[in-house]
DNA sequence: AATAGATATCACATTTTGCAACACAATACT
DNA sequence: AGTATTGTGTTGCAAAATGTGATATCTATT
């Protein structure tokens, strides 16, 4: 009943999340033998303690410990082979919303790219303006597209146009539908960014865009990154690969988002 | 926190991924003795560990070691071995000429993608903007340079943007360097070119520019091909890697034409 | 082309880590 | 009180990462 310190006890668990979290930020990564030793435990109660870290979306699993979300994120051509199946579902149902003659709008990003194998596989001829490199070099192949490039300041994680450049160079299109990709989205439904200038064009083409859908793979969901998109689903849908946790879902349809995934 | 750094930290082989990574794009390559020293593991561990990212397509393993992964296949990766030598020494030209701070444009080419290799391995800092997507993709990733893009549509054979919106979009820069690609210089000292759109460009980077030089290997010497590129050679040098005949030597330096080669 | 030195490759041994089931103690709840 | 809940530790075994040494291959230098 009453002992001594109740309050105490309890808080050894997050003493060492605290710590944990305090080492990912500024190291990047933690190791498993470092912290039990640190803390004088089990390796097993690290392990639980990085489990549970890690099903909140506040570090990344891997061999031995674990490491900072944005330390795993840069390597481009890692993130394509990521999810590589979930990308190409996503590819598909995309493509599915466009129809022949459309202006359309494919933001940087892995599961984008997806989004342009789809359509350049399709038949239809479009016209398709985008930020990021690799998709126009991609398009520019393909027999069935004229593709545009956004131009701007060029960012090197994203192999793409960036900047205050992009906003005004996509002014000068009508755009009938735009994909465009995210960092993560949150607990509470909301869609993030790693960087302000990604969040901007994006809320941007929101806006701008006749529809605009957000394409994110599973591995997103529930994930958390520093922007905040503004006006986000206000106006837009997602398409994703899997069916999200009821929890997620139900916050996203009571905020009217559409969301698109297979039916399995 | 008594002991905050541990860079003696066990393994973690995403770390060791995410440094090898990080060196392969600043230095565009990584030897496996340095690596194994470095991190403090055995060769074998390098060696799985490059094998891996190689398989990734992240980086392109050799002898010793690993380099950078350059990435420029479709059809401009023949054009890119002709005469590779020759576009080699004219890079070295051209970077010679380029000053610490300068703002540069590159046009799209092979020729000029081997000015931007040449720029890439001075340690100038540099502001390149350029029209084509290799160049941009190539430049992106160097320490020393920021790359722009000029924003347009994509011309397939050039995997570059073409047409009235990059002549729009060259009007925001103030270029102090331009280098020019050409289709051919015709006998009598013109430097022509294969598509209007294309002449047009370069007419209006040789007025905009500071100063303005055409890269043009020896091949391209008494061709001929269609479009004019007007008042070429007013203000505008030629840098090639093969001192040119005789009779058109004369004709240009008749001109007035600054005209670049090795002494050899 | 022949040689020496460095490097790669392979198979196997060793170490480290992950996972799951269970035991035990401290705390919370009714 | 008793019982559930939670957090931790322990153990055994599977899986993964790393190290080691013998042998094959490459590179450069002569």
């Amino acid at each position: 009943m009453s002992e001594s310190h109740n309050h105490a006890n309890k808080a050894l668990a997050p003493r060492r999340h605290d710590e944990i979290l305090r080492r990912i930020a500024s190291d990047g990564s933690v190791s498993i033998a470092d912290l039990s030793a640190f803390f004088e435990v089990s390796r097993e109660t690290i392990r639980r303690d990085l489990k549970l870290l890690g099903d909140k979306g506040q570090l990344e699993l891997i061999h031995g410990g674990a490491v900072r979300f944005d330390a795993i994120e840069p390597g481009l051509g890692e993130r394509t082979r990521e999810n590589a199946q979930g990308k190409r579902v996503i590819g598909g149902i995309a493509a599915a919303l466009v129809e022949d003659g459309m202006v359309v709008f494919l933001d940087s990003g892995t599961t984008t790219f997806a989004v342009a194998h789809a359509l350049a596989g399709s038949r239809l001829n479009l016209t398709v303006c985008t930020s990021s490199l690799a998709i126009a070099l991609f398009l520019c192949h393909q027999p069935n597209i004229k593709a545009h490039i956004l131009g701007g300041e060029i960012d090197p994680r994203e192999e793409a146009a960036a900047g205050l450049d992009v906003l005004q160079a996509v002014e000068r299109f009508r755009i009938d539908i735009a994909f465009l990709g995210g960092g993560a989205v949150s607990p509470d439904g909301d869609i993030t960014d790693f960087t302000t200038a990604g969040s901007l064009l994006r809320s941007q083409m929101i806006s701008k865009a006749h529809k605009a859908y957000f394409v994110l793979d599973s591995s997103k969901f529930g994930r958390l990154t520093p922007m905040k998109i503004s006006n986000t689903v206000k106006a837009a849908g997602i398409i994703t690969d899997r069916r999200p946790k009821d929890v997620l879902l139900n916050v996203l349809v009571e905020r009217g988002v559409d969301l698109l995934f297979p039916l399995r």
